[in-house]
RNA sequence: GCGCUUGUAGCUCAGUUGGAUAGAGCGCAGCCCUGCGGAGGCUGAGGUCGUGGGUUCGAGACCCGCCAAGCGCGCCA
């Protein structure tokens, strides 16, 4: 990658002057440069020499001037130059940058990749709702930030694994199965209350009349336990195969469902308590076992089995985590979490590292709420109540792409509104279309070509000389280093923000110059342009999961 | 009360981890179709970056206080 190039030469330039005691031999703060925002700023500057000069007590400009001298010439840079107060800027040469384009044109959809994770293992684990209701739009936000970011994680080349932890154990699921036991009997006409902590929307009712198309009335002649049992299966089974459908729908699939019931079975669950009992992490007390977090430095110690002896969701999440690090070995673990989970972490991270896992191989990012409006009016949710907004009422009404982009546009820790108004309106005029339109109108300038019969393969990029033209290329440059960015901040967002300024950089092009014309070689260089310009764009579209049409 | 997150243009949000003149989309006021897709291009108006201090060559970003909003602080998950 070229910035890595710059950061490079730079430091060749710190080495000699160091070497040579033009410099003091002070420590080298981190090099890192950026792009300056005036464009006469050239494409890459660095602020070192200022850092510098704390340092060693000397002028910025006079290392400014000392570091460039040193700088050698290289095949990239046209110019290196000083800027007051300090700044060292670098030029990129024409000829390189249109070099470029046969560069990318091979790379095709690899295009973008960069060699960060050196193959090493992560998971990202998100969703993860329990099944028992449907998904709504929050969850698609959490949906699509973990889809996103695993894209872009294995194209910054980790290997990457996706998993949907399914709760298929506890109190809530309990809740769920009795619910849809009454709502079975009550559909066969027989007298059956709704548990007072059930789940009151219409789609266990739905999904009761399934199980009765399906299965009939049997269960009723079982005793209530084993009714509950039969039919909670049958319930569990229905319900994941909805949110699985409703992923799909979205671009957003999973390598593994694993389910939480497996801790018991394996027995990883035993073995975990019995590891923290050994470590003196345990403590019996008011009739329950607690883990003793306070003295990991938490504010309150968490109860892990409750007096009546049943695990609490705590006490199988610690055994889930030992299996992602122990058992299955991942380098590092992403969870991505709602916002009401966010008072979890800190004792997620206490029993990691009282199970000797260093605490930073566990990543766990905040989705934050997504509140819903209709015309500005606030929308309650409330799964219990059943009054919820699905993930599939908004699919239908925006369409997959803008789902993706809408939600992938905002950065995961600042909370947002979805006024379900205005995100219909915006379909007509979104960003997403910008996007997408970009892409299709090269594909229809490439179908012209085809019709003409040019072949542009042996095109000569050297006569991309204008500044359009040399902008559009400076942009398409830009992607391994945003997935570079997103890859160390897991930040997705910045990829939105990328795909909309390399859509306007293109449809700024497209104004200015004409590819297909009369001058052969002209046409030639600038569809090889335009190629490269499909490939990036059609790159960025794809880490975000959404499709990059060639006709709209 | 304590913890986490947020506060930037009329609205929705960016701001590359402390750099040069704070940006985009929508909306608003205008302009541009003799040519590859006008779902487009161009120009303009619009800012005490919640607030008060501090750190330094330099702060929207970092530290402290305050104000406001959301979430959390269960033997729920």
């Amino acid at each position: 990658m070229i910035k890595q190039r710059i950061i490079e030469l730079l430091a060749q330039a710190v080495g000699k002057a160091q070497e040579s005691g033009k410099l003091p031999s002070v420590a080298v703060p981190e090099i890192t440069i950026e792009h300056p925002q005036n464009p006469e700023h050239g494409d890459y500057a660095s602020s070192l020499p200022l850092k510098l000069a704390r340092a060693t007590g000397t002028g910025p400009m006079a290392i400014a001037e000392t570091l460039v001298g040193l700088i050698p010439p290289a095949p990239e840079v046209e110019s290196v130059t000083v800027a007051p107060p300090g700044f060292i800027n670098f030029t990129l040469k024409n000829d390189w940058l249109t070099q470029q384009v046969d560069s990318i044109l091979p790379a095709g959809s690899s295009y973008g990749n960069v060699e960060l994770g050196q193959g090493g293992r992560v998971q990202l684990e998100f969703v993860s709702v329990n099944p028992t209701g449907p998904l709504h739009v929050g969850h698609g936000r959490g949906a699509i930030l973990g889809n996103t970011l695993a894209n872009v994680l294995a194209a910054a080349g980790y290997k990457v694994e996706k998993e949907y932890y399914v709760n298929d154990a506890g109190s809530q699921m309990d809740a769920f199965y009795r619910s849809l036991y009454a709502r079975y009997q009550q559909a066969l006409k027989v007298d059956a209350e709704m548990p007072a902590d059930g789940y009151l929307g219409d789609y266990i009712v739905d999904l009761a009349k399934e199980i009765i198309a399906d299965e009939g009335n049997r269960f009723l002649s079982l005793p209530e336990k084993e009714a509950i049992a039969e039919i909670g299966r049958l319930g569990l089974a229905r319900m994941l195969a909805r949110i699985k459908d409703d992923l799909e729908l979205l671009g957003v699939n999973f390598d593994v469902w694993f389910r939480e019931q497996d801790l018991f079975e394996q027995g990883q669950y035993d073995k975990v308590m019995a590891l923290l009992r050994e470590g003196g992490y345990i403590a019996e007390r008011e009739e329950a076992t607690w883990f003793v977090s306070t003295a990991l430095g938490e504010d309150k110690d968490n109860v892990v089995v409750r007096s009546d002896g049943s695990p609490t969701y705590f006490a199988t999440d610690i055994a889930y985590h030992y299996n992602k690090f122990v058992e299955r070995k991942f380098d590092r673990v992403i969870n991505i979490w709602g916002a009401d989970h966010q008072g979890h972490i800190s004792r997620m991270k206490a029993v990691v590292s009282a199970l000797g896992i260093t605490p930073e191989r566990l990543v766990v990012m905040i989705s934050q709420m997504v509140t819903l409006s209709r015309g500005g009016e606030a929308v309650k949710v409330s799964k219990r109540s059943g009054d919820i907004i699905t993930l599939r009422e908004l699919i239908d009404e925006v369409g997959a792409d803008a789902c993706r982009f809408f939600f992938a546009a905002r950065s995961a820790d600042s909370q947002m509104d979805f006024d379900l108004e205005l995100a219909k309106k915006q379909s007509a005029d979104n960003p997403v279309y910008y996007v997408q339109y970009a892409h299709a109108r090269i594909a229809s300038i490439l179908r012209l070509a085809e019709d003409r019969k040019i072949d542009y393969a042996d095109g000569d990029v050297s006569l991309l000389t204008t500044e359009p033209e040399l902008t559009l290329i400076r942009r398409m440059l830009l992607l391994p280093e945003v997935v570079e960015m997103v890859t160390q901040t897991l930040e997705p967002h910045h990829l939105a923000y990328y795909a909309q300024d390399l859509a306007t950089v293109f449809h700024s092009f497209y104004k200015q110059c004409r590819v297909v014309t009369e001058d052969e070689a002209l046409t030639k260089a600038r569809l090889k342009l335009v190629g490269a310009a499909k490939i990036a764009l059609a790159r960025t579209l794809h880490l975000m999961g959404m499709t990059a049409p060639d006709k709209m």
